[in-house]
Parts: structure tokens; sequence; C-alpha cells
DNA sequence: GTCAATTCACATGAAAGAGACCACGGTCTAGTG
DNA sequence: CTAGACCGTGGTCTCTTTCATGTGAATTGACGA
């Protein structure tokens, strides 16, 4: 007890290092955005119309994670609000698709109809009548509706595009309102695998987030930094250590400051005085380890299963030439089916399975190629891409909960 | 030796089913005045 | 008479199965030099 006790003690003598913890979020918004004038300024253009009762353009965004869409486009939106205020309707509306609440047409329309000052029941309902009550909502008043779709790839690659060429037609039927949107999105193919109808409504108009360099990412940790940390709590060269190791990321800003936030924790953890560049070297490693552990436990049981099997696969080196043992799909399958058995649950299917095995390649746990062996026939190859520490952390997560 | 056809072992697509969840409207039931 | 319980119907959503089609190169076998 005394331990603890004098540990709380220290802990609450020790200064504290953050300030506003928050500023160091993707979330907080800043008022001062480094290296985005420009885009600033065409999106305003862009939604000006609005203030004069005309229809802003339709936008597409895009641009990799972290180069500042989403904060630029709520930024610009905020003002355009705040300048019309009483006078001129506009409404704002974000919607990140890729939220559990909006990731079907039939939610997305929900949460549209919810945050207008609607209220439809969360499921239960035909479309179509979503649809209706959602455009009778808005037409019932004169206003100027800007609509911020988030991820919009996700939504899309889900549901179709059905649900942008209905919203994007609607506008000829209003009366009264108006509806501009702005789709964002980080797949820079995305566009093309629209509906050529889709696509001209909506591409009016189109930006590029370029990435940020690691002197811009410096400039935005400074900025943040100034708000978030206690005045000299972060020692000398951990900002540049942040923004370089961000910069190798194709200039993600959310990450930069993931990383100086996460330092910032550890260092507070350790009781120390200052951020030193080490925390920024544990931080690095901190965030993966968190990312792949919660992807892991959040999975359901069969894909875990799979996982675990991808685990306890050594793989078999059929091919004589192959110097290296590989583990494919059939040898998978197999300590799965093996792994079934023992727990007693019911395999999936190999089609099934297959699945699985991708989404965990795309979640970057592990690498998986396709590859033909001729007369042998076409398989996928998969290997596990993580580290070794982290690895050794999955594998405990996995063990316990299949123990 | 060359070249096209064959063949393997899956990958990949599309569609449809199962089961969970939910809203809505109609009917039944028990409690109240 | 009325509020609440209880159904049946019709809807979405996720996970899964079923059926069908695609695919890339090693191997095969015919062919000609």
């Amino acid at each position: 007890m005394k331990d603890l006790s004098g540990m709380f003690n220290e802990f609450m003598e020790a200064k504290p290092l953050f300030s506003n913890r928050k500023a160091l979020t993707i979330s907080f918004d800043p008022d001062n955005i480094p290296h985005r004038d420009k885009e600033i300024e065409l999106v305003g253009r862009m939604l000006a119309p609005a203030l004069k009762g005309g229809k802003p353009s339709n936008l597409f965004v895009y641009g990799k994670t972290g180069t500042g869409k989403t904060m630029v486009c709520r930024h610009v939106a905020r003002e355009l609000q705040r300048i019309a205020g009483d006078k001129i309707n506009i409404r704002v509306i974000y919607v990140n698709c890729k939220m559990k609440q909006a990731d079907t047409e039939y939610r997305l329309l929900a949460f549209l109809i919810n945050s207008l000052g609607g209220s439809v029941p969360f499921t239960g309902l035909p479309t179509d009548k979503l649809y209706q009550d959602f455009f009778a909502l808005i037409d019932k008043v004169d206003q100027t509706i800007i609509l911020i779709l988030d991820e919009i790839d996700s939504l899309i690659k889900k549901n179709g595009d059905e649900v942008l060429y209905i919203l994007t037609r609607q506008n000829q039927e209003f009366k009264k309102a108006k509806l501009s949107m702005i789709g964002i999105t980080n797949d820079l193919g995305f566009i093309n695998k629209l509906d050529p109808r889709v696509r001209s409504s909506l591409g009016e108009e189109e930006l590029i987030f370029p990435p940020y360099n690691a002197m811009q990412l410096q400039d935005i940790l400074r900025e943040r930094s100034k708000i978030g940390f206690e005045n000299e709590s972060v020692e000398q060269g951990v900002i540049e250590k942040c923004a370089a190791y961000a910069a190798q990321e194709h200039g993600d800003a959310r990450r930069a400051l993931d990383l100086l936030r996460v330092a910032g924790e550890l260092a507070e953890r350790t009781g120390v005085k200052q951020v030193e560049t080490l925390h920024v070297d544990k931080a690095q490693e901190k965030i993966d380890e968190d990312r792949v552990i919660e992807i892991v436990k959040s999975q359901p049981r069969q894909s875990q299963l799979i996982l675990f099997s991808i685990f306890n696969c050594s793989g078999t080196q059929r091919d004589l030439r192959q110097k290296t043992a590989y583990v494919q799909t059939a040898d998978i399958i197999n300590t799965y089916q093996g792994l079934c058995k023992h727990y007693r649950m019911k395999p999936l299917t190999q089609r099934r399975v297959s699945d699985l095995i991708a989404e965990y390649d795309l979640f970057g746990i592990i690498t998986t190629k396709v590859i033909s062996k001729g007369r042998y026939g076409r398989t996928r190859t998969v290997e596990l891409n993580l580290d070794e520490d982290i690895k050794q952390k999955v594998e405990v997560a996995l063990r316990e909960i299949f123990n």
C-alpha cells in the first residue's frame, strides 16, 4: 500500500506535461492551419455562392490520410455558416461514411434525417421511405444544405453508387432548398469507379491535397504543441523526429500528431520532466502494437481462429527449388479445420476463409501474394507482417482467447 | 527446340440464404372507472 | 374504455454458403528442323 500512495503522491506532485491534450488529436480544430492556405481559399470560393443564395458546386476532395482534407472542409464550412449568420439559412452536415452509424445507404439517410432534427428508427423501415422523408425535410424550408461525405469511398464500395445518384439528381426536384455535396476520399482512383452520370454531377469541381513534407509537418507540430504542451516540456529534436517518421509515411499529419501525443503520454507516465526523443521511438512501437492488438481483438471469433491458424501454421516446403518454406491457403485451411475440431466449432467453407485471409492482408497484419505454380495450380502465399515483439504479444492475446 | 493446348488449385464474383434486429399495425387481455 | 402485451408482416444488416467463372504458368505433346 505504501508503494501505491507513494506513487499517487509522486503523480500529483509531478508537473503535468500536457496543458491541453486534445490539441494533439486529429479531432481538434485549430484556428490556424499552416500550409493549407491555397486549399482553404479554393474550398471557400467553391462554397461562396451559398452566401448569395446560389447553389454551390459539388466538390470532390482527394488526398491521402492526414493531409488535412477533413479539417479544411469542416473549417471552411464552419466559417461559412458563421458569416451567413441568421440571415442566410445554410446548414452543414458532416458525415463520416466509415462510422458505424452511416456506413450503409439506410444508416446514412437515417443519420442525415436525425441530424436535421427529424427522427427515424435506426432500422425497420423501407429505404425509399427514408428518401422521401429526407427530401421532404430538406425542402420544407428555404435553405442551402452542404453535405460533407467523408471517406465516401467506403460507402460506395459497400453499397454501390446509387445513393449518390439519387442525391445528386434530387436537386432538380427541390422547390426551395438546395443541396450540394463535398465528397472526401483518399482513394485517388475512386472517381473512375463511379457511374459516369454520378461522376459528372458530383465531380463538378475537384481538389487534390498534396502530402505534407517533413518541414511542414514540423510547423504543424510546433503550432499544436504550443497549445497542447506546457512550456519547455518538449525536448529539442522531438518534434523533428516525429515529423521525420510521419513524413516517411506519406506525410501523414495524423500520424505525426499521434506520435507526439503518445510520446508525451509515455513520458508523463514515466514521470520525467520532458518528452525525449526516445519516447518517440517507443511511441512509434506502441501505436503499431495497439492498432494490431485492437484489430485482432475486435475480429469475430471465426476470423480470430483463422489468424490463430496462420500463427500455428508452419508451412510446407513443397518445391525443392524454393529455399524457404511458405504458408499457402491449403495449409491454413488444414490447420484451421484441425483447430475447429479441437474447439468444437463449425468450420467455414474455403471460400469464406479465403476472404477472411484477404481481410488480414488489408489490415496489414499479413502480406499475401497470389502466385501461380503452373501445373500445380494457383494459390496465395501468406506471410506474417509483424515485428517479433508485436508478433509475440498478438500470439499471447490469441492464446488467451482460445485457451 | 518451339509453340499452343492442357491442367491444376485455388482466386474471385455474384447471388441468395440464415438469423438477428427492428418498426408498425392489428388483436387480445386485464385493469380501471 | 384504454394501456400494454403479443403477434405477424415486412424491412435492413451481417455473415455465410452455393454455384459459377477466371487465371497464370508449369507441363505436355504435337510438330517441324
